[in-house]
DNA sequence: TGTACCTGTAATAGATACGGATACAGAAGA
DNA sequence: TCTTCTGTATCCGTATCTATTACAGGTACA
């Protein structure tokens, strides 16, 4: 693996959680299907916990959907285990300030990607984990 | 500097092109203002004269823009300089086969993401270098 | 023609972020 | 009590990115 698949294994944990609810799902068997080792399905399953999307015990087994998958959008999962406070595409942090385009690149950069991660993060806002889980049933049909 | 900042540092040299068309700029001029060195300076603007942006002369100072500003989309630069084949949400990439949610969640997630992503590069594509470079020089007036 | 300057490119090093691996205290349940 | 599992911390290897250095080749100009 090589970059940034917190997001993806989130929500294959959760695909799993909502798909097999009778299951009382331990680490160890999600990271089997993720194809990870269990300590991270751990730390990814508790900053979804921290963001108040799963609940779990600590010690048993099984953590569960704090609410119906239809109501966790993919913006959700994204916000929870991507911690960026950052742009997706960053901007250089230190333009010389002698210099006109130095002293308002980063306010011209901000108002050009704003739109841009605003437009990115209403679509993921716009599906929902069950719509995730659903397009699995129909495809393991 | 921490992330990938090629497409800030681009962005800030096409600024620095467009604003001063008279001058013949060297990329050690360029890294001062961006606040990086020279080697990178080049080595971004050479990505740019590959996709056909920028238009420049080996041994010869300044570059210039292969085509007007507002022809120049910041999704033409994103492109240029960001060379990601892959998902910005990266996705990961040994699931289970023999599980129904391993098997299919590849898919189910690029159908999620897909939009999410095409939303974010068509709002890129709607803003031109002239656009910042005219919110630069009306935050400079 | 010779010199100074610049570009384009490669190679290497340093920094940072991420996942892999291991360990362990604490909670739950048998 | 003993086993299992979670939650969390720590350390390591790796991948990616920028910084740095180096250098061959091209241009301009005296």
């Amino acid at each position: 693996m090589s970059r940034a698949t917190r997001f993806s294994v989130a929500m294959h944990a959760l695909a799993l959680i909502e798909h097999l609810p009778e299951h009382r799902l331990t680490s160890e068997m999600i990271a089997n299907s993720v194809g990870t080792n269990p300590s991270f399905v751990r730390r990814v399953l508790a900053m979804l916990g921290h963001a108040g999307l799963v609940q779990s015990a600590s010690g048993v087994a099984g953590a569960r959907l704090a609410r119906p998958a239809a109501k966790i959008s993919l913006l959700d999962v994204y916000r929870a285990v991507d911690m960026e406070d950052e742009h997706r595409l960053a901007v250089h942090a230190e333009p010389n300030p002698r210099c006109a385009v130095g002293r308002h690149i980063q306010g011209a950069l901000d108002a050009a990607i704003g739109p841009a991660e605003a437009a990115f993060e209403a679509q993921l806002k716009r599906r929902s984990l069950a719509d995730v889980t659903s397009f699995i049933a129909a495809q393991a049909k």
